[in-house]
DNA sequence: CCTACCGATCGGTAGG
DNA sequence: CCTACCGATCGGTAGG
């Protein structure tokens, strides 16, 4: 119990400085804003994190690692490349969209990370990038997609979802489902997947 | 000559300052760090600039302006819509590749601005998504393109091409004009750009 | 988990 | 008397 008590904390501490790294940004948060959030002084903070930059550090990996899995997942599972690739990125874009500010926080504060933390998230990135590109080639051999250059394929894709947390608005007129489903679909005609390759999605 | 004296000046800090912004972030630098690359010391940038947020906001605005005209200029001309979309996309991206270092100040700086700067940026991006959407909307009107939701489509897109910057390495194996290609391509593909209006493309 | 406090740093401005 | 700068220093705030 009490580790479940101290994982609560952990969250609790993450949870108010997500929120103000991303309203206010990183230089423009102190830890006495986010211990006055939380009713506590600065000290407790450090009972649970090393510093400033291991707090960001906690907001952003776990978020690259759910956009990793996101794709791996899909391409993973049984399916023609089309029905394989559209699954991917709706999952991905839920992703961006879910965490919205913790993609936010992550792509403005990256500057502000330990050379440790930052080659990790990059190593996460790089195995995301090869396994969306692993997906588009497969297809392209198979003749479900006809993409001109893969490289440039996977980092159009990859933009076009993650540019999503810049102009997603809780309350506007999609959910979630409805953007993931609308790139999704602008996903596949980018790569030109062919009809009998759509005809075969659920 | 006074007067280009004091614009080459202005020029100067300014590029200085972005290499650093861009390298190290806003915070991460200091007026001294500016100054010092430039062989003088701080209150020479006080003569010029007001304040480190104006700086900031001297490097940002004509950058976003830059991109505005890109799509405005493309859209204004005659043409078929895919002529003009493909060259306001082609265009709008060689923006961002020329000014990558600015271009990434601006989507991670954002935070520091004072109000009045940026707001004068979010009217320019409020422009530029409609100068797109209409060049989508007058598209779908002609049957030119088949797209399912012109909004999510112009943000789609834009996001596509702003991505670019954290992508693009100089000493890549593509040249701005490549690339330019690529993405224009894809932004077709996206909007199910008719072959008979790709066809008429110079 | 708090009070109290430090060493260091930084944007902006004074006088000359 | 001004423009264009420098050496030195200030008020205020950051992380720890």
């Amino acid at each position: 119990m009490r580790d479940e008590i101290t994982a609560y904390k952990r969250e609790r501490i993450l949870e108010e400085a997500v929120k103000l790294f991303y309203e206010r940004g990183f230089s423009g948060t102190t830890l006495d804003d986010i211990a006055g959030k939380l009713g506590v002084t600065k000290p407790f903070i450090y009972t649970h994190f090393r510093s400033k930059v291991e707090l960001l550090e906690a907001i952003c990996r776990p978020t690259i690692e759910m956009s990793l899995n996101a794709i791996a997942r899909a391409a993973e599972e049984p399916g023609t490349p089309a029905e394989r690739l559209y699954n991917g990125i709706a999952n991905f874009t839920k992703v961006i969209l879910q965490r919205q500010a913790n993609i936010a926080v992550y792509f403005r504060e990256e500057k502000h990370m330990s050379e440790a933390g930052l080659a990790e998230i990059n190593a996460l990135r790089k195995r995301f990038d090869r396994v969306l590109s692993e997906l588009l080639q497969e297809g392209a051999n198979a003749g479900a997609f006809r993409i001109a250059d893969i490289r440039v394929a996977a980092l159009a894709i990859g933009g076009m979802v993650s540019w999503a947390y810049t102009w997603y608005q809780p309350e506007g007129r999609l959910s979630f489902d409805e953007i993931a489903d609308k790139l999704a679909q602008f996903g596949l005609h980018m790569v030109d997947a062919q009809p009998a390759a759509l005809a075969a999605r659920p």
